[in-house]
Formats: structure tokens, C-alpha cells, sequence
DNA sequence: GAGTGGTCTAGACCACCCC
DNA sequence: GGGTGGTCTAGACCACTCT
């Protein structure tokens, strides 16, 4: 989905796809933060020698990805997960026929671990790398919906306390882009259906063994590079997950 | 995601948009049919009378949401469920850490049945409108993962018997393709986890009230009009259902 | 009114496919 | 070589937002 600069030369790089790259390294380099302004159209053509028309195509791309958001009239934006809009834009649980809703979020615990196999391959990282362990649930209108835990390098969140998320309110990927400037740009996830444990029964006041959905999700940053691990268990009475398909 | 023709005027149309309706008209009246080259941008903007860029411009929407392909020194093309590469397009299900497999069918029955409250609703049918229903098993590699039932209505698909299915090899909707003309364009799922009933049990091996995952879908024509409804019982040991989030 | 993105055009040239 | 889609340009004009 996201390019890959690569050394694998593809034998012809459009000049769209050579600006694309360009503006992505300044979004890396945070020459642009989420939330502000990018130059022009006109700006950034004379910038890097181009038509005005190589530009649009190449924010045409970024823009289809979700990573700069256009508004006419006013210019091209960084995308940021700490507008309301879009704190949960990865979020695909939704109550059973009404809207999207956002739900509020209670910490359980946040502790620092041993990269797992299975998280150490996920996250390429050492097998017992540091990780930071964050789990919590999801409310939904007073219920709650969704146990899952959150795991990412520990390099990446310095001082990282269930206190300083606390005190952030939003979405996780808002604190940490705005703590870190850690930024999540898309992930990839894998559904499965699980009986409840003990602890997630406890949480989610199922029965133990009573169904749920198991959502595994591998989240990447700029370059394509796995930075987060998460897995949510998700009671789906009332919710379910959702997905379109074209 | 597709567009409405709609009757409350956007107050402004692009031409482009503009001929993409004009496009997708000529795709529902089978001017050119599923697998074909439609006509070169040029020819295209030629007949209505506008410039190549717009023609273009009307077929990258049209490519976008898998109505078209383009093939580069080749032309453009009406998709199609019936090449082995889309035949599954809309198959989420795949095994654990491997690649994408295609399936075999095995049919359990053909039936003309009434719709349910939630079948009516869902593709928009009076309660008790006359629709078929088939029941199959989905097999990977040997061994049951899916278990179905594919709802739709009876005016849609006239003469339909399992023989007829059975008979032409691939996916359903290549089936619907060829024998009807019904293309699927896209679909909505929700997913949810639910215990496994007996006829599910006895079907996919496993034992009762085993958790499985229960994807029902919606998939639509041209025009948004829903066509299909449907519910899959998948186990998910060993197979998991993966999603892109962008 | 000035500035931004959005539309539309016309034309040149490139990459790919097939004859 | 001739056809197709793909890239790139330059310029005109439109729609939207803010001041």
C-alpha cells in the first residue's frame, strides 16, 4: 500500500513518485507536523522544479493514503489522530445499526515487558527487546466492549506511565503522536474468534468461554516500519466489527 | 463510497463526474460486458465530447473502486469475478501466515425460501419476497473452514438449481456473472463471534458451541442497489480473516 | 480581493503490448 | 509501427475560504 522507497530500482520512477518521496522524508523529518499547513501546490511546484500538475499528483497519492488531507480553499494538512474526527479512524467497532460512537477508555495496568516471539517478529525486534504493555478497555456507552492490550518498543515511548496517557484523553494514537511524535499511518489486522478467558471475561462481564473477537492488529509508521502490536478482545453483542469491501 | 446519480443536486457536477455516470450507464445497459476492452480514452472523448484528460480523469474514479482495469498498452477493461486472479476478490479469509488460497466448494442444498425481516431489510424485498438460498462448505486445503447460506432474490436468478452451480466451476459471483449478468461491486461485512450451532458443528468439524467467526454481508450492483445477502460461519484455527486499515 | 485547491484543456512525449 | 495507457507541462478558469 505505502510505497517503499527500495533499492530494487522499479528501471522508471515517475517524477510524481520522486515528489512523493520527497514530501514524505520532510513529513519524516517533521519539517510539517500533523495538524498544520503543508506549502501550496504553487509553493512546493517551484520547490522541487516541477509542474504545478506533478504536485497535485503526487499529494493525490498521499492524500489517498491518508497521510495529508486536502481542503479547498484552505490548503493541504498533515493527517493527525487528535482531531475528533479522526482520533479513531482505525477503530472498526461500531454498536449494531446506529453510528459510530466513540467510546471512553479506563487503564488497567501499563508495564514494561520482554518482547514475546510472536511480538519480537511482529515488531522486528530482538526476541526480550523492552517493550511497554499497555492494557486498558474500551466503554461504549457505559458497557464495556472491547479488552485489548497494547505493545510497542519501549525505545519508542521514553517515560511512558499510565498517568501521562491519563492525563492526554483521546485516542492512543493521539498521545502518541503528540507525546513521541510517533505517528501510525496504517495498519494490517487479523480477525479471529476466541473463547473468553478468565481475565477478559472479568473485564468484559461475559461468562468465561463465552465467544468473542479476537483482533490482532499490526500498526506501521512512515517507510512501512511495524511499531505497534495490539491485540483487542471484543464482545460482540450489541457491536460488531466492520468492514467494507471493494 | 460509489456514487449516486441523486436527485438533490450537488450544486455543482465535475464533467468528469459527469461521465463517469455516463461510463457506468453503458456498464448497466451491457454495452460492454464484463472482461471486455472498453473503447480508448481517446474514442471516449470523442463521443463525449470533452478532452482526454477528463475521460480520464472519470476512468482513474471508475479504476479506483474495481468497476475497471486499466492495462497499460492494452486498453481498459469492465472487471470481472470470473478470472482466477478476482474470482475471490471479496474473500477475506486466509490461512495463518501464508499466502492467499482459493477454495473448493462443496454444496449442500438449493432452496427457494421467503425473506426474513432481516433479509428483507437488508436487500430492500417485501417480508416473504420469494428468494433462493444455498447452503455450501468452503474447503481449504482439504479441510471445512466456511460454512454458508447465500440469500437472494428469486427474481434475480431464475431457474437456479445446484446443479447449475455445481456445473460451472469458480466462484459464486463468476457464477452470477455469467449465468445472470448480476456483477457485484461491493459489499459491506460485520463481523461478530458466535458459538457454534450443530448443523455448523456437524458441517466444519467442530464440536458444539465452539466460537466461530460469523461475517455477514451485504453485496451491492451497480447503483447501490443490495443484491446479495449473506452469513458465513468460518473457524479460525489455523485461518484468520485479514483486513488492511488505512 | 487574494490565496488555496479543483477542473478542464491541448499537446508533447514516454512505456508497454502486439502485430 | 501503430495503438494503448501513463507522464508531464502550461495555462485558463472555477469554487471555496478567509480577511
Amino acid at each position: 500500500m505505502t510505497d517503499t522507497p527500495a533499492l530494487s530500482a522499479p528501471s522508471f520512477r515517475p517524477l510524481y513518485d520522486q515528489i512523493k518521496i520527497l514530501i514524505t522524508q520532510s513529513l519524516i523529518g517533521g519539517e510539517w507536523k500533523p495538524g498544520e499547513a503543508i506549502p501550496s501546490e504553487i509553493e512546493l511546484a517551484a520547490r522541487y522544479q516541477v509542474s504545478q500538475g506533478t504536485v497535485r499528483k503526487a499529494i493525490d497519492l498521499l492524500a489517498a493514503e491518508n497521510i495529508l488531507v486536502r481542503r479547498q480553499g484552505k490548503g493541504t494538512f498533515v493527517s493527525t489522530h487528535t482531531e475528533p474526527k479522526t482520533q479513531y479512524r482505525f477503530l472498526r467497532i461500531i454498536p449494531d445499526g446506529s453510528e459510530k460512537v466513540n467510546p471512553t477508555t479506563t487503564f488497567i495496568d501499563v508495564k514494561k515487558n520482554r518482547a514475546s516471539a510472536e511480538i519480537a517478529r511482529a515488531l522486528d525486534l530482538k526476541l526480550g527487546a523492552p517493550v511497554m504493555s499497555i492494557r486498558r478497555v474500551l466503554v461504549f456507552a457505559g458497557k464495556p466492549v472491547i479488552l485489548d492490550e497494547v505493545v510497542i518498543s519501549a525505545a519508542l515511548v521514553p517515560g511512558l506511565t499510565m498517568e501521562k496517557i491519563q492525563e492526554s484523553k483521546g485516542s492512543i494514537y493521539s498521545f502518541f503522536e503528540t507525546a513521541y511524535g510517533l505517528r501510525m499511518i496504517r495498519a494490517e489486522e487479523r480477525l479471529t474468534a476466541v473463547p473468553a478467558n478468565e481475565f477478559a471475561a472479568a473485564h468484559l462481564k461475559v461468562r468465561k468461554n463465552a465467544p468473542l473477537l479476537c483482533v490482532d492488529r499490526i500498526a506501521f509508521t512512515y517507510g512501512d516500519k511495524p511499531v505497534e502490536w495490539r491485540r483487542g478482545l471484543c464482545l460482540t453483542e450489541g457491536y460488531s466489527y466492520y468492514n467494507e469491501l471493494a
